[in-house]
DNA sequence: CCAATACCTGAACATACGCTCAGGTATTGG
DNA sequence: CCAATACCTGAGCGTATGTTCAGGTATTGG
């Protein structure tokens, strides 16, 4: 535990603005932001969902009878995908349609379950 | 809650291997398994410490140091990120050593971290 | 206007997660 | 051989998360 503090230089006394070409250490508020949109993605439920909009836009009936979750449960995770600018939605009557919110969150989803798949 | 099962023709019926061009619902297992990896990256302690070993090779000590952690936090979060396989370690003597395991974790880190910045 | 539909919301509960603490293993130095 | 170092591990605790439940809002149809 005891370390040489000298054998090293002490990092917080160099420069605290980033350098466009060396930012290596996240801080700790950029990485609790991090952190928070990674947790949306870490879940069956968004991850299913996810994947079911990723075919086509759907209500939020169509969505819980596609997973056989209670409505209740795909309007509070649409919520989270919601805040997380992972999905859009538009109103139609008393329907509400959601839909990837970009091609980046498709891109993002398809990655990861490829990287998986192997 | 209430599930009308007879209006929709059952899914299962139909094969059970994935085509190639039709990927599109993700099993609940599949989305598990997707969803404990990216539960791994959501933790800021994790990202931080992806974040040193995208500059260098460090030993758990010098990863305790440079996030003001105690050695036994960096170790239950190393051995998350080992069984994710997103790091590898080697032993020299009494330390051991941790990098990434490969190019895509930090492609993938660096991806959304470029992401969240705009 | 009143009931039904489609969806949203807050509270409550069970579970999962991350840290600390105490103690364990393995390597090194005297 | 014994103590120190470097790291790992399991238990316990406080907090966060996802679901259900009950009830709310808004649109539609008779």
């Amino acid at each position: 535990m005891v370390q040489e503090s000298d054998t090293e230089a002490p990092i917080c006394s160099e420069s605290h603005q980033p350098s466009p070409r060396e930012v290596p250490l996240l801080e700790i508020e950029e990485s609790q932001q991090m952190a928070e949109f990674f947790g949306i993605l870490a879940d069956p439920t968004r991850l299913r969902l996810i994947s079911l909009l990723s075919v086509s836009e759907s209500c939020v009936c169509d969505l819980a009878e596609g997973l056989s979750i209670s409505e209740s449960a795909v309007s509070h995770q649409l919520r989270a995908l919601r805040n997380a600018r992972l999905v859009r939605y538009r109103k139609s009557g008393r329907q509400v349609f959601y839909r990837l919110h970009d091609h980046h969150v498709l891109s993002l989803y398809e990655t990861v379950r490829e990287h998986l798949q192997e």
